[in-house]
RNA sequence: GCCCGGGUGGCGGAAUUGGUAGACGCAGCAGACUCAAAAUCUGCCAUUCGCAAGGAUGUGCUGGUUCGAUUCCAGUCCCGGGCACCA
C-alpha cells in the first residue's frame, strides 16, 4: 500500500466536510481561541503561491490549540466589495455581483484543496445585504456620535446637543470648526439647518467638502495610500486634487488613543512603528509672529478690519496688543510699578487666596499676582489656562467702577481670558469652597485651545499675525525668514506692491505644475518673496516672508519660522535665494550644511543662550505662554479618513438629503440595498454610478446619499460578525462578543498596517466607547507573514522630444514637446544609444533626444529568458507583440543580439527586480499545480519550511520534493507496501521514547512560537531516527500522528484510522511532555583550548569542577597543546562546555 | 533624508539565555540495488593546506567587551520594507 496522497485528502475532506468538524459552538466549557486570517478580496487571479502563507499558518496554530483542548473559531469569509469587480464589470459587462460569487467559488475550490479547518458555516461576505445592513448600522451608530475629548470617549449626538441647550459649545471645541463658538441661548435661536450643519463638525462619520485624490480614469477618489507618486496605484493613472463633499470617518479624534493602545497589544515594532509614523504625533508649539508695519501694503486692510487704530484712539481697548501678548512692553513696565505697590497693599482676602493658591499648588498650575494684562491689572491670573481671578474688594461696588468692569470682561473674555469672581467675604468666610470653584475653572478648558485668526483688533501693525507650528521653539533666535505655503490666506493681504507680480507669478507657477513635472522628481528650490516683513517677538527683528511648494498649507498651520543653520531644506532655501544664515550653535554649524541637533549650545540666542538646545524647548515654550504670543501645540500627521467612493460595487450609504442637509435613515430601513444597474458609468459632476438611478434616489421624502462606502468599510469589524453570523436583531449578540472576545491571533501581511488595521481599531474603540462590546482593541496579537516574492521584469519607456531651447540635460514641462504616441522601448542600459535625431514622417520635425519616462512592468514574465547570471531578455518578437496589445504605437528600441538554439534573436535585455508575488504585478504563481502533483500536505509542510513565517522569501519549488520525501518516509514507519499496515504493540525502548519526548518538546515550542520552519525540521530529523531504529510500534507512533496533525492533517487522518478504524485525530489530546526519558547521565563535553574545540570528551553530568579538571587535564589532546605548562584557568559550565585556558 | 527589518555554504535556512557555526532540506559528487531507468538505500559535501593525522581561515566590513561573540557594544557598507518637501 502506497502513500497515496490524492485518494487520501480527498477521502478526509469529503469525510469532514459530511461530519461538520470545523464546526464550532458558542456554548462550550472549553477555554476560547480566537484565530483570524485576514480575508482575501476574491479577484478573478484566484490564489496564488503567497495567500496561503499565512492561512496554513494560522491553520496550524488552530488546529494545534484544538488539540490542546481550547475551542477554537477560526472562520473564513470574503472581503467581496470592492474595485476590480467594477472594473471587470465596466470592461465586459458582466455585473460585479455575478463576478464576485464566481471568484468566490474558485477560491473556496483552492482553499478546500488546502485542507484548512475553517469553520464554513460562519462564512460572512461583505457584500451580502445581510451583512452589509450592519455595515451600513454601524456607520449611523458613527454618524450618532462626537468625540468627548474631556471623557476621552465617543458619546451620542443627543447628549452633545443636551449640553449645547445647557452651556453652548465653550466646554466642547468643534472639531470640524476651531473657530465656532456659541452659547446655549445661541443653539437655541438657530434653525434646524444650522444646528444639523454644526453638529456634522461634531459626528464621527460626518460629510464636508474637501480636497480630495480625484482620478478621472477610474471616476473616483483615492486615498493617500492608492495613490502612488501622483498616479493611481492601480493602472496608474493621474490622479488630481478636487474639492467633493465627501463622507469622513473622525479618525484624528482617536489619534492619541490608537497610539496608546499599541502599548497594549502584541504587534511587531515594525508594525507597530508603521502606526506610529502614519499617526505622526509631534510636539512643538504655536508662535504668532506680527508683520511689520510697511508703506505699501496692499491691498490695504479694509478701515473696519483696523478698528479704530487709524483714529489713533487712546481708549484702552484699542491699544491693547497683538496676539496673545497680555500686554506690550512699554505697558507692562508702566502697570508694573503699580502692580508692586498693590502687591504690597493687599487687602486681607488676597493674601488669603494668595496663601491657598501657593500652597495647594491647584493642579500644579502656576497662577501669577498681580500680572498687568493690556493695561490692567487682575488680583491673580494663571496665564496657562488663561484664568484670571478677582476678589472684588469694596471700591468694585461703585457703580462706574461696575461699568469699567464689564467692559473689562468683555474684553478679556473676547480674548480668549476667563474671569472668575469672588467676594471678600467669600474668601474669609468659605475658601474651600472658593477653592473647589478654581479647581472646577482649570480643569475645565472654557476659553482654551481656541488659539483662532487674530481678530482685526488684534492685528499688529502690519495690520496681520502669522501661526506658525514647530518643533524646535528652541531655534526661535535663529530664524532668518518665515515660508507660507502658497496657499495661505495671508498670501493676498500681506504681499507688498512690488513684490505682488512676482509672487503671482509663482502662484500660477504652482498651479501649473502637472502631474508629470512633480513625476520626474526634479526637486528644484523655488519660491518668491512677499515682500512682508514678520517681526521676531522675542528680539524685535524683522525677517523676511517668503511663499514656497515646500511648505504645505494641510499641515501644522501652513507656515514655518525657517532655521537655515538647523534645517537643510531651509538651508537650501536660504542659499538659494541669498538669505543670510544666522548661526546660533557655534562650531555645530560648519556653514555648509544645516545641523538639526537638539545637543548644541545656544548662542546669539538672547535668553536661553549657553543652554542645550533640548533642554531650551520648554523654557522657550513656558516664554511663549507666559507672554501670550503662543502655546505648547500637539500636532498629528494623520488626516480624517475618507469614506466615500463614487462607486458602484460598495455599501450605499443610509443617508438621505432633505433640504441639503443629511439625516440618517430609520433603523428598520435596513439594509439599504445596492440597487441593479446596467452600466457602471459615472453620474453627473463626477458622481457616482447610482446617480444615474432617478428612481432609485427618491426616498423617505428626499434624495439618497448616491456615493458608496470604501473597501475598509466592511472589513472594520467583520472579525465581530463571525461570533455571531446569522443574527438577525444585532451585529452581534452581546454574549457571544463577550466570550469570544478579542482575537487571539490574527494573521495576514503588512500592506494592512496602516489602511485596514487602524481603521478596525478606531470601530472597535468606538462600539466600545457606545457600549456594544467590552474590548477596544481588535486584535490581541498580530503575525505578518512575510512576502513571498518572485521575479519581474522591466523595459524603460523612452520618449521622444523637441527641446525648444538650450541644451539642458535637465529640462522642464514648458521646454520641450514630445513626440506624441511615440514611445521607445529601450533595452535596460542602453538609454544612450537611442535612434535620435528622429524625424517625423508627417511634419518633418526632429527630435532631438530621449526623455527617460519610465520603467514598463512586463505583466507577461513567460517569455522572458534568463541568457546569463543575472541577465534577462525578451524576444523582440514577444516584445512587439505585448506593445501592440497595449495600443501603444511601436517604434523601436534598441536591440542586443543572443543566440538562443544556433539562432540568432534579436532580444532586448529587462531588468529584474525581486517583488512581491501579485496579480497586479503578473508573477503570480498557482498553488494548484503544486497541490496537484505533490498533495496538500506536501504543500503546507513545504511552504511552512521555506523560512520564517514573518520573512519574506522567494518562490522555488525546488525543496518540495524533499519535503515529499519525507512525508512518504513518515507513512513507511506504518506501512509497508507489499505487508500493509506494521504497527505493532511491542512496547519501546527508552531511545525510542527519548526521539518521540524531544521531538514533542520541540514541536510544541516550535509551534508556539510560530517557529513553523524548524518544527517541520524536527519532524524530519524524528522521522530520519525512528527509520534508524526500525521503530513500528504503536506506543511511539501514535503520538507521534497527533503532533503532526496540525502541519499535515490528511495524512495524519489516515494513519490515526489505520491504528483505530474509529474517531478522529482532529479530537485527539497533544501528547503530554515527560521529562523523564530526556535526561542524560552523561555528556560528550566539547573541550576548547583557549577557546577553540579540539576535543570531546565524555564526561558524567553530576562531575564536578575538581573531578572534571583532572579528566580533562589526564587527556592526551589536552596534554598536547599544554605541551608541559600547566593552565592558567579552567573554565567549566555544566552540561554546556569546557574551556581550558593556556 | 528619517524609521524599522535583514546580511551565515552553490541555494532555502538552523543555532531559543554569550558556550561544539552550518541542524533539516535542496542541488552536487561517489556508491549499492537494477539489463536499464524510476523509486529506495549508503557515504561525502564551508573554504583552504595536507597522502593522512592534523592545522589555518570562516557568520557583510572595521574595531571593542569576554576565558569564549552569528549572538553584546561602537562605527561602517550593502539589501529589503515603510514614511516623507510633515516644519
Amino acid at each position: 500500500m502506497e502513500y497515496n496522497f490524492r485518494e487520501i485528502e480527498k477521502k478526509w475532506q469529503q469525510q469532514w466536510r459530511e461530519s461538520h468538524a470545523y464546526e464550532v459552538t458558542n456554548d462550550s466549557t472549553k477555554p476560547k481561541f480566537y484565530v483570524l486570517d485576514m480575508f482575501p478580496y476574491p479577484s478573478g487571479a484566484g490564489l496564488h503561491v503567497g495567500h496561503p502563507l499565512g492561512y496554513i499558518s494560522s491553520d496550524i496554530y488552530a488546529r494545534f490549540k484544538r488539540l490542546k483542548g481550547y475551542n477554537v473559531l477560526h472562520p473564513m469569509g470574503f472581503d467581496s466589495f470592492g474595485l476590480p469587480a467594477e472594473q471587470y464589470a465596466i470592461e465586459t459587462g458582466q455585473h460585479p455581483a455575478v463576478t464576485t460569487e464566481n471568484n468566490i467559488k474558485r477560491y473556496r475550490e483552492q482553499l478546500d484543496n488546502i485542507g484548512f479547518c475553517y469553520d464554513w458555516s460562519r462564512e460572512v461576505r461583505t457584500s451580502d445585504p445581510k451583512y452589509y445592513k450592519w455595515t451600513q448600522w454601524i456607520f449611523l451608530q458613527l454618524f450618532d456620535s462626537w468625540y468627548n475629548r474631556k471623557m476621552q470617549k465617543a458619546e451620542r449626538i443627543a447628549q452633545l446637543v443636551a449640553r449645547f441647550r445647557q452651556e453652548g459649545n465653550a466646554n466642547h471645541e468643534c472639531p470640524g470648526d476651531k473657530k465656532l463658538n456659541f452659547i446655549a441661548e445661541e443653539w437655541k435661536g438657530f434653525d434646524e439647518a444650522r444646528q444639523q450643519e454644526i453638529l456634522m463638525d461634531y459626528r464621527l462619520a460626518f460629510s464636508a467638502f474637501g480636497e480630495v485624490n480625484w482620478c478621472e480614469a477610474l471616476g473616483t477618489v483615492l486615498a493617500n495610500d492608492e495613490v502612488v507618486n501622483g498616479v493611481s496605484e492601480r493602472g496608474g493613472h493621474p490622479v488630481v486634487k478636487k474639492k467633493m463633499r465627501q463622507w469622513y470617518l473622525r479618525i484624528t479624534e482617536y489619534a492619541d488613543r490608537l497610539l496608546q493602545g499599541l502599548e497594549q497589544v502584541d504587534f511587531s515594532d515594525a508594525m507597530k512603528e508603521m502606526q506610529r509614523n502614519w499617526i505622526g504625533k509631534s510636539q512643538g508649539a504655536e508662535i504668532r509672529f506680527k508683520v511689520a508695519a510697511g508703506n505699501d501694503l496692499t491691498p490695504n486692510p479694509s478701515p473696519k478690519e483696523r478698528g479704530t487704530k487709524e483714529e489713533n484712539s487712546t481708549d484702552v481697548k484699542d491699544n491693547i496688543p497683538p496676539g496673545y501678548m497680555t500686554n506690550t512692553f512699554e505697558q507692562w513696565k508702566a502697570t508694573a510699578d503699580f502692580a508692586k505697590a498693590n502687591r504690597k497693599n493687599s487687602t486681607e482676602a488676597e493674601s488669603l487666596l494668595w496663601q491657598e493658591i501657593r500652597n495647594r499648588k491647584l493642579q500644579g498650575y502656576k497662577f501669577r499676582r498681580q500680572h498687568p494684562v493690556a493695561g490692567y491689572i487682575p488680583n491673580f491670573i494663571c496665564i496657562e489656562k488663561r484664568l484670571i481671578v478677582e476678589i472684588d474688594g469694596g471700591y468694585h461696588s461703585e457703580e462706574e467702577q461696575q461699568k469699567f468692569d464689564v467692559s473689562r470682561t468683555k474684553w478679556l473674555e473676547e480674548h480668549d481670558y476667563r474671569i472668575i469672581r469672588f467676594t471678600n467675604d467669600e474668601v474669609t468666610n468659605n475658601i474651600e469652597e472658593v477653592l473647589q470653584k478654581l479647581e472646577k475653572a482649570l480643569s475645565s478648558n472654557e476659553g482654551l485651545g481656541k488659539l483662532t485668526a487674530p481678530s482685526p483688533l488684534e492685528r499688529g501693525q502690519g495690520g496681520e499675525v502669522i501661526t506658525v507650528y514647530t518643533t524646535r521653539p528652541d531655534t526661535i533666535f535663529g530664524v532668518d525668514f518665515m515660508v507660507l505655503a502658497p496657499e495661505h490666506e495671508l498670501v493676498a493681504s500681506i504681499t507688498t506692491a512690488e513684490q505682488k507680480s512676482e509672487v503671482e507669478k509663482y502662484l500660477e507657477y504652482v498651479k501649473s505644475r502637472s502631474e508629470r513635472e512633480r513625476l520626474a522628481e526634479v526637486k528644484s528650490i523655488t519660491g518668491a518673496f512677499t515682500g512682508a516683513y514678520a517681526i521676531n517677538p522675542f528680539n524685535g527683528r524683522e525677517i523676511p516672508i517668503w511663499i514656497s511648494e515646500y511648505v504645505l498649507a494641510g499641515y501644522g498651520t501652513g507656515a514655518i519660522m525657517a532655521v537655515p543653520c538647523g534645517d537643510q531644506r531651509d538651508y537650501a532655501f536660504a542659499k538659494h535665494f541669498n538669505i543670510p544664515i544666522t548661526n546660533i550653535i557655534g562650531d555645530a554649524y560648519n556653514g555648509e550644511e544645516a545641523n538639526a541637533t537638539k545637543d548644541a549650545i545656544l548662542q546669539n540666542s538672547d535668553f536661553i543662550n549657553g543652554m542645550v538646545m533640548r533642554d531650551a524647548i520648554d523654557l522657550v515654550i513656558d516664554k511663549l505662554e507666559e507672554i501670550g504670543i503662543g502655546k505648547r501645540q500637539i500636532n498629528y500627521r494623520m488626516r480624517d479618513a475618507g469614506f466615500s467612493r463614487q462607486r458602484y460595487w460598495g455599501e450605499p450609504f443610509p443617508i438621505v438629503y432633505k433640504g441639503g442637509v443629511a439625516y440618517a435613515l430609520e433603523e428598520t430601513d435596513l439594509p439599504v440595498e445596492l440597487p441593479y444597474v446596467d452600466t457602471y458609468s459615472a453620474g453627473p459632476e463626477g458622481e457616482g454610478p447610482l446617480a444615474n438611478l432617478a428612481d432609485w434616489i427618491i426616498a423617505s421624502g428626499g434624495t439618497r446619499e448616491t456615493n458608496t462606502m470604501p473597501g475598509y468599510a466592511g472589513s472594520s469589524w467583520y472579525f465581530l460578525r463571525y461570533m455571531d453570523p446569522y443574527n438577525e436583531r444585532e451585529f452581534v449578540d452581546r454574549k457571544a462578543a463577550d466570550y469570544w472576545g478579542q482575537v487571539d491571533l490574527y494573521i495576514g501581511g503588512t500592506e494592512h498596517a496602516v489602511g485596514h488595521l487602524l481603521y478596525s481599531r478606531m470601530w472597535t474603540k468606538a462600539l466600545y466607547d457606545l457600549g456594544y462590546i467590552s474590548f477596544d482593541e481588535p486584535y490581541k496579537k498580530l503575525v505578518n507573514q512575510g512576502m513571498i516574492t518572485a521575479f519581474s521584469f522591466f523595459v524603460e519607456r523612452i520618449e521622444l522630444v523637441d527641446l525648444l531651447s538650450g541644451n539642458a540635460d535637465f529640462f522642464s514641462e514648458s521646454e520641450y514637446v514630445p513626440f506624441e504616441n511615440k514611445i521607445f522601448f529601450c533595452s535596460f542600459g542602453e538609454f544612450d544609444r537611442l535612434p535620435v535625431p528622429y524625424e517625423d514622417k508627417q511634419t518633418g520635425k526632429l527630435y532631438e533626444r530621449g526623455r527617460f519616462l519610465n520603467y514598463h512592468r512586463l505583466k507577461d514574465v513567460s517569455h522572458i529568458v534568463e541568457t546569463g547570471e543575472g541577465d534577462y531578455r525578451i524576444s523582440k518578437k514577444n516584445l512587439e507583440a505585448y506593445i501592440k496589445d497595449k495600443g501603444v504605437e511601436f517604434v523601436g528600441f534598441e536591440i542586443t543580439d543572443v543566440i538562443v538554439d544556433e539562432a540568432v534573436e534579436e532580444y532586448v535585455s529587462v531588468r529584474p527586480e525581486i517583488e512581491k508575488m501579485s496579480k497586479s504585478k503578473g508573477n503570480v504563481q498557482n498553488p494548484d499545480f503544486i497541490v496537484e502533483k505533490y498533495g496538500a500536505d506536501t504543500f503546507r509542510m513545504y511552504e511552512m519550511f521555506l523560512g520564517p513565517v514573518e520573512q519574506s522569501k522567494p518562490w522555488d519549488t525546488k525543496g518540495i520534493e524533499g519535503v515529499h520525501r519525507f512525508l512518504r518516509k513518515l507513512w513507511r514507519l506504518f506501512v509497508d507496501e507489499v505487508k500493509g499496515a506494521i504497527v505493532n504493540h511491542d512496547p519501546a525502548t527508552d531511545a525510542e521514547l527519548k526521539v518521540l519526548h524531544k521531538t514533542i518538546k520541540k514541536i510544541e515550542e516550535d509551534t508556539e512560537r510560530f517557529s513553523f520552519n524548524t518544527a517541520v525540521s524536527a519532524f524530519m530529523v524524528c522521522v530520519n531516527e525512528l527509520n534508524d531504529l526500525k521503530c513500528h510500534k504503536k506506543e511511539i507512533l501514535e503520538p507521534l500522528v497527533i503532533l503532526i496533525t496540525p502541519y499535515a492533517p490528511h495524512i495524519a487522518e489516515e494513519l490515526w484510522n489505520i491504528m483505530h478504524n474509529d474517531g478522529s485525530v482532529l479530537d485527539a489530546v497533544f501528547p503530554k511532555l515527560d521529562e523523564k526519558y530526556l535526561i542524560e547521565s552523561a555528556k560528550e563535553y566539547p573541550v576548547s583550548i583557549n577557546g577553540k574545540v579540539r576535543t570531546n570528551i565524555n564526561i558524567s553530568l553530576d562531575a564536578a569542577q575538581p573531578e572534571v579538571e583532572q579528566i580533562v587535564l589526564a587527556n592526551d589532546v589536552v596534554q598536547k597543546w599544554l605541551n608541559g605548562q600547566g593552565p592558567k584557568k579552567i573554565i567549566f559550565v555544566k552540561g554546556r562546555m569546557i574551556n581550558v585556558v593556556i
